[in-house]
DNA sequence: AGTTAGCACTCAGAGAGTGAGAGTGCTAAA
DNA sequence: TTTAGCACTCTCACTCTCTGAGTGCTAACT
């Protein structure tokens, strides 16, 4: 594999990304980058396409990268630019700012990268998951009818309505309130386990046995909580794109199969995966540009534009890369702020 | 318009609903219920396409009925079938009893439509609008954070954080909670006016201004409780009917535009209203079949079919009709409820 | 060796022509 | 007023041909 040949691959690969159509040997030939004849890059062209980096939709096309070639191309060929200040600013400004709630960041960012980028865009937020209990409350709403409210350090509240079959005295709400408040309070949302609500379910089962449809409505709270909100925007832009396969971006709009698991799975920094490679999530030739912000350090959600697998990488791969930076530290850290700690009148 | 050219109308709308072919006039004469030939057909079906009620896609093509010929259709020369009984029990079973939750209610009638005609459902349910306050709580949550719980006696239960710029002692967030107790405590949500929330700011005010964004709060939330929440269900139905532009399905989809607007403005009883008429609610050859239930005599919602204009209304219709009259009845009087009434402990 | 020019070959796509079939409009007769 | 008959129109599917782009191979050149 010669010198020669990778810049004949990128040149494919920046040709064909720039008019759609199968790239031959003389269109590669004119460019100014690359000093042999058409028929020297035939040969290299031969052999690339023996290799698996490029193929012809039928003969006498011109050459269209694989997804192996795409792969090459992007991990080790491709340069990306750096962004202009103006650029950046332009994304600030769409993004927000440090007063700007997170879940609205994120929204925010898939909405600029739909724009940005006439793909569908993708995110998802798991932040609450990294957040704490900080309040627990069972409020009675009605006969047999009672209201758990739980709220985190991050600001999520979330509520549920659970009906018993008794009406509770006050020592028995007493009761259970206390020992959800002693049990919960404090806990960061991702160590809730299903272990920990078995043993509240004993518990709590030993007092009085009816008191375990509030333990149940807790566990679907926190199950609630512990879900990661996957949002997908502009998935339109997908279907007046011509290279990819109507019935599948149907079938995806549908439902976002597979994509929760492949996001999950992202390690850290930018990363370009193929629906060729991958069988979960199945748009045939489509690739997924993702990254992962964070907050405070910890990893909190994904972030990426879904497109054909012809898209312009050099253009998109720096507008993600700012945004998940920006998101990051937009969340992050040195803010004198107050949803991180308990509240004010009890020491809990 | 004679007798007989609105007979072939119809005819040619049965036909063009059954078949999804332009249908020619040979067919139409074949139908038991027309005893002229093909050729007098041809010249009342040229006659019909004069006033708009036909079209043909292109000479020596059959004739499709215009929007215009649809509503003709609907409004005069269709007959609906009456249920029988066993598809009204299989639609009661679908649908829940007196005990099923009117939330619910409408969730159901709404999966019970995707299912029954292969279209999306639409329901709206505003039924939180005539149920009555039954507890307001300020929970304190974090440093200058409070949470405002609202709850209804339909049980709809609505939150809201608000940041204040100082912490409350005591004394004052008991005040607070007593005022706003004492305020809204059994007033029913239809009732709430900007009037009232202009006293309550000026009563909170006079005794501690910077109290006001917790009112905000409350007004806020009053809103949500009077906003309508409209629900889509089985909108992937409409994508897979190639009669419908994908790119306006999926716009569609995405945020339902215009659709609210649309549901309020109908008027009792049975109604159905074309993409083509109506530019808030845009999906070109669409058709919308909707209804509202009532509660206690009072509109509550609607309920409604969205499908292609070509769509099989003598089905259907009955179907809405149907489902909105049961729904009303099941939400209407009599009942010995439960969710009407008060807490069980405190007299407030 | 590696590179280049030249040439024959292949193939998709556009355009034109054809025939079948469906459905019409018109005319003339019942 | 209705009907039968017929010529006409237009789409659709199919076939055929031509063109041009692009290739692979070979032989000459550096």
């Amino acid at each position: 594999m010669d010198e020669r040949k990778l810049k004949i691959l990128a040149a494919v690969v920046d040709e064909y990304v720039r008019t759609g159509e199968p790239v031959g040997s003389k269109a590669i030939s004119k460019l100014d980058n690359i000093n042999v004849s058409a028929a020297t890059i035939r040969n290299d062209m031969a052999a690339l396409e023996q290799m698996g980096y490029l193929e012809q939709p039928h003969t006498s096309a011109g050459r269209v990268p694989t997804f192996k070639g795409y792969r090459l191309y992007i991990d080790e060929l491709m340069t990306t630019p750096v962004l202009s200040d103006e650029e950046k600013s332009r994304l600030d400004s769409m993004l927000g700012d440090k007063d700007t709630p997170e879940e609205l960041l994120v929204q925010n960012a898939a909405a600029a990268l739909t724009e940005l980028t006439q793909c569908a865009a993708v995110v998802t937020n798991s932040v609450p998951r990294f957040s704490v209990i900080s309040k627990v409350e069972v409020i009675p709403t009605g006969k047999r009818l009672y209201v758990i409210l739980l709220i985190t350090s991050n600001g999520s509240i979330k509520n549920k309505a659970c009906r018993l079959e008794f009406d509770l005295n006050h020592e028995q709400l007493d009761f259970f309130t206390h020992y959800i408040e002693e049990n919960l309070n404090g806990v960061s949302v991702d160590e809730l386990s299903e272990e920990m609500f078995d043993k509240m379910v004993a518990a709590v089962s030993a007092y009085m046995v009816s008191l375990s449809p509030l333990v149940k409505g807790l566990v679907e709270l926190s199950e609630d909580l512990r879900q990661q909100e996957l949002t997908v925007s502009g998935s339109e832009k997908l279907l007046s794109c011509d290279e990819l396969d109507k019935m599948e971006v149907v079938r995806f709009i549908e439902n976002k199969n597979g994509l929760t698991e492949l996001l999950e799975d992202t390690f850290s920094g930018i990363q370009v995966k193929f629906g060729s490679e991958n069988d979960t999530f199945a748009i045939g030739n489509s690739s997924l540009i993702v990254s992962k912000y964070r907050k405070d350090g910890k990893e909190a959600g994904s972030l990426g534009v879904i497109g054909p697998m012809r898209v312009d990488y050099k253009k998109i791969i720096p507008y993600v890369e700012y945004l998940t930076q920006k998101i990051s530290y937009l969340m992050s850290g040195d803010e004198d702020d107050i949803i991180t700690d308990t509240p004010p009148d009890d020491g809990m």
